[in-house]
DNA sequence: TCTGGGGTCCTAGGACCC
DNA sequence: TCTGGGGTCCTAGGACCC
C-alpha cells in the first residue's frame, strides 16, 4: 500500500490565536515575543509585520527599529498549549498515528484512510476545514509519501494552502527549489554547498554519494537521499506515532542585565535546578549527567558537564553538581549574560535506580512529590531553597514560553519571593 | 541588527579496557 | 624499545529546528 504522510503546519501561529482573543489585532503588524527594548527575539510576526523584514528569531530591539509602530506582545504560551492541544484532538479523529512535531506543526500518517477519507487531496481538504473550523486558525498542509516531502510540500502551500505531491514526482517537486529548503540544510550547509556550486535540490540530487560523504560526512550520504525526496535515516525515518521519552531537559535563562554578582548567579542557578527537576519527576525520568551552561558579555558561551555516580531528579543534587561546576568555571571576573542548567543520559524510573534505591531518597521524592503539587497550585515561588528565599532572587527565571503542549505550566507567581 | 529558550543529532578527542 | 586496533564512555562544541 503507498504510503501517505501528512504535515501540517499553523500559519502563524501564535499571531493568529493572539488575533483570537483580540480581534483588534487582525491585519496590524503584531510581533510575539516580547517588548521592542527587550533583550530578546522574534516568536512570530504578523503578515503584516513581515511586510516591513520582520521575522521570527530577529532580536527584538531590531523589529523595534524596522517597525516602530508595531504591537508587541509578551505572548500567552499557556493559550498555544491550549490551542496546539485542539488541533492535536481534531488531527487525531483523522488518523490514530499523530504526532506533535512542535507546538504549531505536526504529521499524521494516513495510510489507508482512502475509503474514510477520499483521495489524498480530499482527505486534505477535509482536515484543513476541520481545524479552520474546530479552532478559527489557518493552517498549511503538505501530502506526500514521505515526512520529508510532506513538510516541505506544506512550506510551498503556506499560506493556508493544500499542497499533494503525486508519488514518483517526488525529485521533479523538489529539483527547482533552493537547497535551503531542505529541512537540515541551515545557513552554514547552505554556504558550503553554493561554494561548490550547488543551489538548487536538483544540483544535488545529480551528484554521486561519494562526493557528497567526502564533502560532509554522513549527513552527506542523507542529503543526496532527501534530494530525490527520500527520509534518509535519523528522525525523518522515524514512523509517525507517540511521542518518546525526550532525550534531555534544559532550562536557562538571559539576565536584563549582565551581572557579576555570585549570589545572584547560584541563586538563578538554584532555580534552574528546581525547574529541570521538578520537570525530570513529572516525565518520570532520572538524569545522570548535569551539565551547566555559562555565556558571558561577549557572548562567548561555554558547557561543562559532570556525569555522576547515579540517576537522580532531586533538586539539591541537581543543584549541587551544577553550583560545583559553576565555581570551577567561572572566576568572578566577566560578567554573565546567561546560565543553564541541562539534565542528560536520561533514564526511566524502571531500571536498577529502584534497586539502589536507599529509603533517605524515597522520602526525600516523597517530599518532592508534596513541593511539586504546591507549586503547581500556588507557584514556583511558593516552595524554595532556603538559600533562595535568603538571598532574595531579583531576577525572575521563566519557564520556557513557547514549550510543546502536555507539560503543566507553572500557574501564577508572586513578585516577591 | 547585539544576538531567547528548549530541544535533537553529529563530530572529535581523550580515557580506559581488552 | 617509536607506537595495534576496536569498543565504549565521557566531554565540549556546533549546526539546526521551531
Amino acid at each position: 500500500m503507498q504510503r501517505l504522510i501528512c504535515h501540517v503546519d499553523m500559519d502563524a501561529f501564535f499571531v493568529s490565536v493572539e488575533e483570537l482573543f483580540d480581534p483588534s489585532l487582525k491585519g496590524k503588524p503584531v510581533v510575539v515575543g516580547g517588548r521592542a527594548n527587550q533583550r530578546g527575539v522574534v516568536a512570530a510576526a504578523s503578515y503584516a509585520a513581515r511586510k516591513f523584514g520582520v521575522h521570527s528569531a530577529m532580536p527584538l530591539r531590531t523589529a523595534g527599529q524596522l517597525c516602530p509602530h508595531a504591537i508587541f506582545v509578551e505572548g500567552h504560551p499557556e493559550r498555544y498549549r491550549e490551542y496546539s492541544k485542539k488541533v492535536f484532538a481534531i488531527l487525531s479523529r483523522f488518523s490514530p498515528l499523530v504526532e506533535m512535531a512542535s507546538i504549531d506543526e505536526a504529521y499524521l500518517d494516513l495510510t489507508g484512510t482512502e475509503r474514510l477519507h477520499g483521495p489524498p487531496l480530499k482527505a486534505g481538504h477535509l482536515l484543513h476545514e476541520a481545524i479552520r473550523g474546530g479552532t478559527g486558525l489557518r493552517c498549511s498542509l503538505g501530502l506526500a509519501v514521505s515526512r520529508l516531502v510532506a513538510k516541505v510540500s506544506s512550506d510551498q502551500a503556506k499560506p493556508n494552502g493544500v499542497l499533494y505531491i503525486v508519488p514518483g514526482r517526488e525529485a521533479r517537486f523538489l529539483a527547482p527549489l533552493d537547497v535551503r529548503k531542505i529541512p537540515g540544510v541551515g545557513k552554514k550547509t547552505e554556504a558550503s554547498l553554493h561554494k561548490l556550486g550547488i543551489r538548487k535540490v536538483g544540483d544535488l540530487a545529480g551528484l554521486e554519494e561519494a562526493f557528497l560523504a567526502a564533502h560532509f560526512g554522513k549527513w552527506g550520504l542523507a542529503l543526496a537521499g532527501k534530494a530525490r525526496g527520500a527520509d534518509a535515516g535519523g528522525w525523518f525515518d522515524t514512523e509517525v506515532g507517540e511521542a518518546e521519552d525526550p532525550k534531555s531537559i534544559s532550562h536557562e535563562h538571559t539576565f536584563n542585565e549582565d551581572t557579576v554578582e555570585r549570589n545572584q548567579l547560584e541563586t538563578a542557578l538554584l532555580k534552574l535546578s528546581e525547574m529541570v527537576a521538578k520537570r525530570l519527576r513529572e516525565h518520570r525520568l532520572y538524569a545522570r549527567t548535569i551539565q551547566l551552561k555559562l555565556r558571558d558579555e561577549d557572548f562567548f558561551t561555554i558547557t561543562r558537564a559532570s556525569t555522576l555516580d547515579h540517576a537522580t531528579q532531586l533538586d539539591g543534587e541537581i543543584a549541587g553538581a551544577v553550583v560545583g561546576l559553576f565555581r570551577q568555571a567561572w572566576n568572578g571576573a566577566k560578567p554573565i549574560r546567561l546560565l543553564g542548567v541541562h539534565a542528560g543520559a536520561l533514564q526511566a524510573v524502571e531500571g536498577q535506580m529502584n534497586l539502589l534505591e536507599e529509603p533517605k531518597k524515597a522520602r526525600l521524592r516523597e517530599a518532592f512529590r508534596s513541593v511539586d503539587h504546591i507549586r503547581n497550585r500556588f507557584g514556583v515561588q511558593s516552595v524554595s531553597f532556603a538559600k533562595t528565599l535568603k538571598t532574595g532572587i531579583r531576577e525572575r527565571v521563566h519557564d520556557n514560553p513557547y514549550d510543546l503542549p502536555g507539560k503543566t505550566a507553572d500557574s501564577k507567581r508572586t513578585n516577591e519571593p
